[in-house]
DNA sequence: CCTTGACCTTCCCATGATGGGAACCCTTAT
DNA sequence: ATAAGGGTTCCCATCATGGGAAGGTCAAGG
């Protein structure tokens, strides 16, 4: 089948199943004479579970290393499970972050009475001269760690 | 002052603050003979606030906003605190996409015994043939969405 | 006065997963 | 034969961020 069927019935654009062919995610489709990409049942179950994957939030250097273990018949499940759950520890950081966020700003929110007035809480805070504007409970050394996961993880040029 | 030191006491990488006068974020740093820019306390501020903002996880284009209404002395703090909402919005939309993600996980987890035999559940659900693989407890039309926020929000290619 | 090292400048490139679009080729039905 | 609707490759954009090279500047010490 074309491309275009695939990508139907996997729920994979066509985009990605070309990039993914490029990245060597997949293996390169056979080509007809005419040039056209040629896909069979086997290689659109993989592309659906590319897709189930990706809805999970795996990335692609994990799918491609799930893609390895489902290919191996004689895999330990327990590799597929560590797989699983460190990824879950991944995405339960990235939730914390967003909570933190979250419960920050609604607090913001509630401090601002919202009307046509030009002072605004929201504004002061983000203004703060201090180190610490969002002033939390003074209950330890606990930071609001490097929040939105920008790499560096760290204030500022530190070589 | 320099850049570095401007980068040292507001949290903004140099390189970033030469992204954000790039883009327009912050007006171009006077210049003095060297070439070298020059930051004044204002600057730094306005640095501390951005990082502030970056840090709540508001977007460049946001924080765009969140200066204009800093500096406009009359505006309404409402504008203020349904930008704010707004994004406390998204946040929560997030937050639900990644809570999605982790208790389909847990469960796929929850029934792979991950010892060293070979079969996996997890794989095997991942591989599934059904359209709704993650059998849910059939209860009604809702779906898990298009998780992870990949533009299209869609099934493959529907121009 | 000159060197050294720390700083600054600009410019280009890479990230990850995705889409947009142009220019051009193939297939099939009217 | 022509039009419509595929397909192909190639380039570009996103978003915020860092890496690094090539070269200019500055301050301290010999």
């Amino acid at each position: 089948m074309n491309i275009g069927e695939a990508s139907r019935v996997s729920g994979v654009s066509a985009k990605m199943i070309r990039y993914y062919e490029e990245i060597g995610l997949i293996p390169p489709a056979p080509r007809r004479d005419s040039g056209y990409r040629d896909y069979a049942e086997a290689d659109v179950h993989r592309l659906r579970f590319i897709r189930r994957a990706r809805d999970l939030g795996f990335t692609v250097d994990q799918i491609t290393e799930l893609l390895g273990l489902w290919s191996d018949r004689s895999r330990a499940s327990s590799k597929v499970r560590s797989l699983a759950l460190s990824h879950v520890d991944e995405l339960a950081r990235k939730k914390k972050e967003i909570e933190a966020m979250i419960s920050l700003l609604e607090r913001l929110v509630r401090s601002c009475h919202g009307d046509d007035r030009p002072d605004c809480p929201i504004l002061d805070e983000l203004a703060a001269d201090e180190a610490e504007p969002f002033g939390r409970p003074a209950t330890g050394p606990q930071r609001f760690g490097q929040i939105g996961e920008r790499k560096g993880a760290g204030r500022a040029t530190r070589p």
